[in-house]
DNA sequence: ATCCTAATGTTAGTGGCTAACATTAGAATA
DNA sequence: TATTCTAATGTTAGCCACTAACATTAGGAT
């Protein structure tokens, strides 16, 4: 009857157990014998679905598929404003469904250091991707990886504002806004 | 005879032996133990100095005064120009000085995840001081840590690329051409 | 010479994380 | 249904970063 394989299961469980226990108790408060515990498995099996402890609350997922948006923006733009029309094109549509647990995570991650450069760590891939888009079409590596760490760095200000923030609007209108910032639409 | 204190002393000890021993067999490899040992200390005293194992490599010692610096750049600009202004006028001053230990502690940063990520870590205090000179002078708070957070994130990017490099031109060349992505300068 | 305090040492832990090996669960096949 | 084969999990033992509590020394001030 359960359609998702064990795996899946077990590792959801582990998750759901991280990240209740997380906001209950706090990160360092919470060990991984516990979260095994909580979630009926043994501590090595915690390891064998997460490389450590802090992977259970990083995990961005909509991480991927950005660089794919840059890929499609307008060649002619400046390597920077072509990344921030790139971001502004998936950002937008990707808010509605896990936005609350996202605001969760991130509450959790802010309060722990550790985790706060997970995230930062986390963000390099998308750097990495997005630069490499830019220097297929031409684009200096240098200039393509400024762009991008910058772009995404903007970015990473605009989502903790909107997930440490208790406002209803979309994270979107957020994001926008630290895109602006860079690109010069803000120009009063 | 001895000028300095022994603290520091005990201290310029351990972060000689931790980078030496880094460098020749590798951060995991290494022990704070064995860093210990070969400075003829306690792996106590080790915690003593450093809070962690990280702390030996990351110390930038020149992260503060920037601040001072924007503080002192022209008011009128845009706030991500302005902030760029700034770092222009410090970056281009400290090159001299330790340059190369710089370069040493980078390389040995970048082959481990937990070191790159500390680095990242490392760079919130500034961004958060140059903010704070933005919002001062009238900048909206939010816009002024994504300009300053942006403009980190692409002076990271230089640091980078001259660490890893062997090119012999200043580091502050690398900087300021990695703020001309940012500030339009460089518009083709 | 004596004291006083900072710096260090000792010891005994906790917790993240890994390796090696044993075990089970559950799907495929017969 | 019985068998088998493999992925998922368990057990155990251990390494290492890091901490707490308490004992000790070193070296300058009095």
């Amino acid at each position: 009857m359960t359609s998702t394989s064990r795996s899946a299961r077990t590792r959801a469980l582990l998750q759901d157990a991280a990240l209740r226990l997380f906001s209950e108790q706090g990160y360092d408060a919470t060990t991984v014998e516990q979260i095994a515990r909580e979630a009926g498995v043994s501590h090595m099996t915690f390891f064998r679905h997460f490389p450590t402890k802090d992977a259970v609350v990083l995990e961005d997922g909509f991480d991927p598929a950005i660089a794919a948006a840059v890929a499609t923006a307008p060649t002619e733009l400046l390597p920077l404003v072509r990344v921030c029309a790139g971001l502004r094109a998936v950002l937008t549509h990707v808010d509605l469904p896990g936005q609350e647990e996202v605001r969760l995570r991130v509450r959790i991650a802010v309060e722990h250091p550790a985790l706060r450069a997970g995230t930062y760590a986390a963000t390099e891939a998308t750097q990495k991707a997005i630069a490499e888009v830019l220097v297929a079409d031409g684009v200096s590596p240098f200039e393509a990886r400024v762009a991008s760490a910058a772009a995404l760095a903007a970015v990473t200000v605009a989502v903790l504002e909107w997930c440490l923030s208790d406002r209803d609007d979309p994270m979107s209108s957020q994001l926008s806004a630290a895109l602006d910032v860079l690109d010069g639409t803000a120009r009063r």
